[in-house]
DNA sequence: TGATTTTTGTACCAACTCGCAAACAATCCT
DNA sequence: AGGATTGTTTGCGAGTTGGTACAAAAATCA
C-alpha cells in the first residue's frame, strides 16, 4: 500500500478544475428552468461556470449534454422511489410522504417553481427527438412500476390502475407547478388522490 | 336593403388574401408540434404560407402570435366543454366521450402524436414569461372548473376532488402521447380514471 | 530537466435568428 | 382617372446560435 488506492486512478495530463456531477446538476437546471431549445450555450456556460471547450470534452455536444441530465434525473428518481419503498411505511404515509417530497422538488427553480425537467422539457423536444422520447417513456414506465411496486408491497388490490392514477397527478403537478399554483392547491390535488387510493 | 349587409364591413385597402383562422390553425399545430423556443419564423412562414410581414402585420411578433395560439386553444376548449355539458349524457358517459376526444386530439401530430399545446409547450415558456404562465393557469383552471360543473351536474358528491383528478389524468395523457404511448395505453389510463369516479 | 498528456482560455466562424425597410400590388374613395 | 389605403414581396442587417482551432497552462512520466 505504497500507492495511492486506484479509486483515483491519477490520469496523466493536468487534472480538472471542476466536479462533474456539480456541473450536471447546474445544467439540469437550467435545462429544467429554460427547456432543451430555451438554453443557449452562453446560458450553459454561464451555469457551470465552464467554458464551451471544457463542457464539450467532458459531455460532447449540447444535445449529448441534455441526454445526460435526463439519465442522471431518471437514475435519482429511481433510486428515491427504492429508498420509499424500502423503508416500509403504511400505504397512506408512503404515499404522503412521496407527494412531501415531490410537491418540495417541484416548487424549487432559479426564477419560480420548475416542476419536473421530464415532464416539462424533454415532453417538448420529445416529438422531434427519438432519443429523448425514449427517456422520457422509461421515466413514465419508472413512474408507473415503481409506484405499482410500492402499493403492491402495501397491499393494495388496485395497484396497477392507482399506480398510474398517482403518476398521473405527479405530471399535472409539475404542470400546475409551472401554472404558479401554490403550495396548499398542490397539496389539495395530492391529498385527493391519497383519499382515493388509501382512503 | 341595396347595400351590401354589413357582415362584410368592406375594409378600404387590398384585400387579404388568407383566412386569419386557418393561419392560427396552422401556426399552432407548429407550435404545438415544436414549441415556442423550437419554432422558428421560417417554420412558421413555411406552415402558414404566409411572409414574415403579413405574419407581424395580422398578428404582431412571435410572441404575440404565439399567445394568439394559445387564446385559441382556450376558446375551443371551453366550447367543447360546454358542448358536453349540454349534451346532458348520464356521468359515466360523459367521461368517456370526454376522455375519447382528448385522446383522438392527443394522438394527431405532423410527425406524431402532438398532445396538448398547453401542457406540452406553454408549460415550457411559463417560467420565463408571465403572460404565458397566466394562460396556462387560465387554461388549467378552466378544465378543472368546466370537469366540476359537469360532475356536479350529473350528480357527483365528490366533484370538486375527482375534477381535480380527471384534469389531471388529461395533462398525464398529453405527456404519455409525447412519450410514444400507445392508443390502448392512454384508453386503459382514461378507463382507470372513469371507473375511480363513476364506478 | 524536458517530453507527453490532458484541461483551459481566447478568439473565431458559418449558419441561423428575429425583425424591419422599401418597393410593389390590389382594392376603395372621390 | 387618380389619390388614398391596405396587403404582399423582396431583401437585408444586427445580433445570436452551436461548434471549433489554437495556444497557453498544469499535471505526469522518463
Amino acid at each position: 500500500m505504497v500507492q495511492k488506492s486506484d479509486e483515483t486512478p491519477r490520469r496523466r495530463g493536468r487534472p480538472r478544475g471542476f466536479d462533474a456531477g456539480e456541473v450536471l446538476g447546474a445544467a439540469t437546471e437550467r435545462f429544467r428552468t429554460h427547456g432543451y431549445a430555451g438554453t443557449s450555450l452562453d446560458d450553459l456556460v454561464d451555469a457551470t461556470g465552464l467554458q464551451r471547450p471544457s463542457l464539450y470534452a467532458a459531455f460532447g455536444d449540447k444535445r449529448a449534454l441534455y441526454l445526460a441530465t435526463l439519465e442522471r434525473t431518471i437514475e435519482r428518481a429511481g433510486r428515491a422511489f427504492d429508498q420509499l419503498i424500502g423503508a416500509d411505511l403504511p400505504l397512506e404515509q408512503s404515499l404522503k410522504v412521496m407527494f412531501r417530497a415531490v410537491i418540495d422538488g417541484f416548487l424549487t427553480g432559479e426564477t419560480g417553481p420548475s416542476g419536473c425537467i421530464m415532464v416539462s422539457t424533454s415532453a417538448t423536444s420529445a416529438v422531434d427527438d427519438a432519443e429523448i422520447r425514449a427517456r422520457l417513456a422509461a421515466f413514465v414506465r419508472l413512474e408507473d412500476d415503481k409506484i405499482e411496486q410500492l402499493l403492491v408491497a402495501r397491499g393494495d388490490p388496485l395497484a396497477a390502475a392507482h399506480a398510474r392514477l398517482a403518476t398521473s397527478v405527479i405530471h399535472s403537478l409539475s404542470v400546475r407547478a409551472r401554472a404558479g399554483a401554490t403550495r396548499d392547491e398542490l397539496e389539495a390535488l395530492a391529498s385527493d388522490c391519497v383519499t382515493m387510493i388509501a382512503g
